[in-house]
DNA sequence: TGCTAGCCTTGGAACGTTCCATAATTACTA
DNA sequence: TAGTAATTATGGAACGTTCCAAGGCTAGCA
């Protein structure tokens, strides 16, 4: 770490021999400059290590080309493929992304957020943040925000989102297709979608006739919410014989529980997630889950970012995405259990056999 | 998104009828200022809904009191406690982190990196960069640099890692005092820190009198990759009783590659990773592996950064940490076989009990 | 030859802050 | 009461770019 005074376009513009004026230009890729000046700055701007100042940039150009994302939880993998989606069209379009994270803390992500506002970058995507705070919605007044993985509220404000009702459907009616009854939910608590899920769970519940076996137990998007989740379900008698989380995070904590209680899944206890990250693909694991196609929601959000930043749309836009049941090993029969009456098992039999 | 401009510091100043000098005092705090005037100034802020500009306050002051933090794989969630652990330590002292990810490409790091200086970053934490490439040595002479995750070759360069050697000896040493021999490794590929692993697994077996058994299969940081790495060594014959692979993901790679091939862990193979993530320790997988102090890093890493920022220390330091074996479920003895004479059975006995 | 058009190049204003020197005010001391 | 010190407030320069209007030059044409 030198002390040596970055070089500035003035010091390129002095070694080249010509204006910073046309220093700019050269280094903007300008068509109307003379090949032979052209040359004679790009030369000086590669012995002195020329980078142009993005700060004086930006102050000037008032635009950035940097959109800010936000990341809800790094250490759920579903983001990974987000971020690559988003990043993917970023390049094309000459944009640069920055991330940020506040750990799923409401307060943090605050701050993470107001950071990216000081740096006036042009676009904003909040994956999956914990709340669609006031902050949030001031700050779409005065320039792009894209909420994925919760509906968007506020008319300036656009969101992607899977549709998590048809999600929860389809998983209540895969576990009623085996012949399960008591299908418990863990929900997400505050975290994006949750509320949605939850009450695609009950409405699932409800449609197939089984309203009165809705349980919830308390839980969040993580290992240890579900975790917490599962253990107030399984403490209940009767017990669920197939439980449902609202993200593969959740269900490995669930997983977690269900084992420490010597329970099997899913002989004792089916078990299903959602997102369908990586980890619920794993062979040894093979969650049943709800896949999301999470590289498009990624490019549909930059998308989006970018008609709201050049304009070309003022409308909000609310995109739903079909999500896809994707059944792997963890979903099964339930156990026989004398002190309910088996249900169906004409259906059940040959469910399983389609498996 | 309306069209409203920002207010600006001197929208501040007529609103508090106040220099903007002024407002600029009490914005950052200053002391010296009468109660009335901080009153209106801040009024007014919060009228106006003030937020400064960071990228005209970086102009000035020569510093953004921004971190950037490279993150070299968002599937892998070694990073998330990482970061977690350079934040608690940014807040503590004030500075911001922003982060970006090159997707494990070294183009992209670079494209993602370069970003960072535009932006005039103060410091920059690579974690696990797939290379110290030129630009980084280069950029490393006019700002704080710290790698995470290997140990850097400039002398301008500070790093943190933890001691990939001793790391690696513990799970050679470990699967010995089970019996195995044939304890082949996955190698990580350019990933930082995995020529190291390899290059400590290879003493390790030499230490061990097990020189002749040194198998490595080309794999990565990844799932894929050590699936990869792992079908490559399964096709050997006579097969590995073991496999250490560069990581926790490649280690599920692994096992996923084991599994397809009909085998079971541990009985017929048994495999270590590498990093005890919230992966390894899923009850469900339960996976050996060695653990590093992540969090702990993130911190150390910080605390460099912020020593180089201050100038208070110029010489290059490289952190080695000491990790930690942490035995789980996926090792055990290796499978009984005719074509090798069984090892030390007393001393692979008391081993398993002390497990 | 003079005029116009087009290309290339340039100087200086602007962006929104902080810093610095200095001014204005008040308080304290001899 | 004057002089000094301490406190609070201010205007303008500076940071490193881009933008804009305008200048210089060359070439084409009548």
């Amino acid at each position: 770490m030198k002390t040596g005074r970055r070089p500035t376009i003035d010091d390129v513009a002095r070694q080249a021999g010509v204006s910073k004026s046309l220093v700019s230009l050269v280094v903007r890729g300008d068509l109307h400059v003379s090949p032979e000046r052209r040359a004679s700055v790009l030369r000086a701007v590669a012995e002195l290590r020329y980078l142009p100042n993005a700060m004086a940039q930006g102050l000037v150009q008032k635009k950035t080309r940097i959109v800010g994302v936000l990341v809800s939880d790094l250490n759920n993998p579903f983001f990974a493929d987000v971020v690559a989606g988003i990043q993917a069209r970023a390049r094309a379009i000459g944009y640069r992304v920055l991330m940020s994270t506040g750990d799923r803390q409401p307060q943090h992500e605050d701050e993470a957020i107001e950071t990216m506002l000081q740096l006036r970058v042009d676009g904003l995507i909040l994956g999956s943040p914990m709340t669609e705070s006031a902050q949030v919605v001031r700050a779409s007044k005065e320039l792009a925000v894209v909420v994925i993985g919760r509906p968007a509220r506020a008319a300036s404000v656009d969101s992607v989102a899977d549709d998590d009702a048809a999600g929860a459907l389809a998983v209540v009616a895969h576990c009623v297709s085996f012949g399960h009854r008591r299908i418990a939910h863990i929900d997400g608590g505050e975290g994006a979608g949750a509320t949605e899920r939850r009450i695609g769970y009950e409405e699932a519940m409800r449609k197939l006739r089984l309203q009165s076996e809705i349980v919830v137990g308390r839980g969040a998007y993580t290992e240890a919410g579900g975790h917490q989740g599962a253990r107030e379900l399984l403490d209940r008698r009767p017990r669920p014989t197939a439980i449902f989380a609202a993200n593969d995070l959740a269900a490995i904590g669930a997983l977690n529980a269900i084992e420490e209680a010597g329970l099997r899944v899913p002989q004792d206890i089916s078990l299903v997630g959602y997102d369908n990250t990586s980890l619920a693909a794993m062979r040894h694991l093979s969650l049943t889950t709800v896949h999301q196609p999470r590289h498009d929601i990624g490019q549909m959000a930059m998308d989006l970012l970018i008609e709201r930043i050049r304009g070309v749309r003022v409308k909000p836009r609310r995109v739903v995405l079909a999500p896809t049941l994707v059944v792997r090993s963890t979903t099964g029969p339930p156990p026989r259990d004398r002190s309910v009456a088996p249900v169906r098992p004409t259906r059940r039999t040959s469910k399983a056999k389609a498996r």
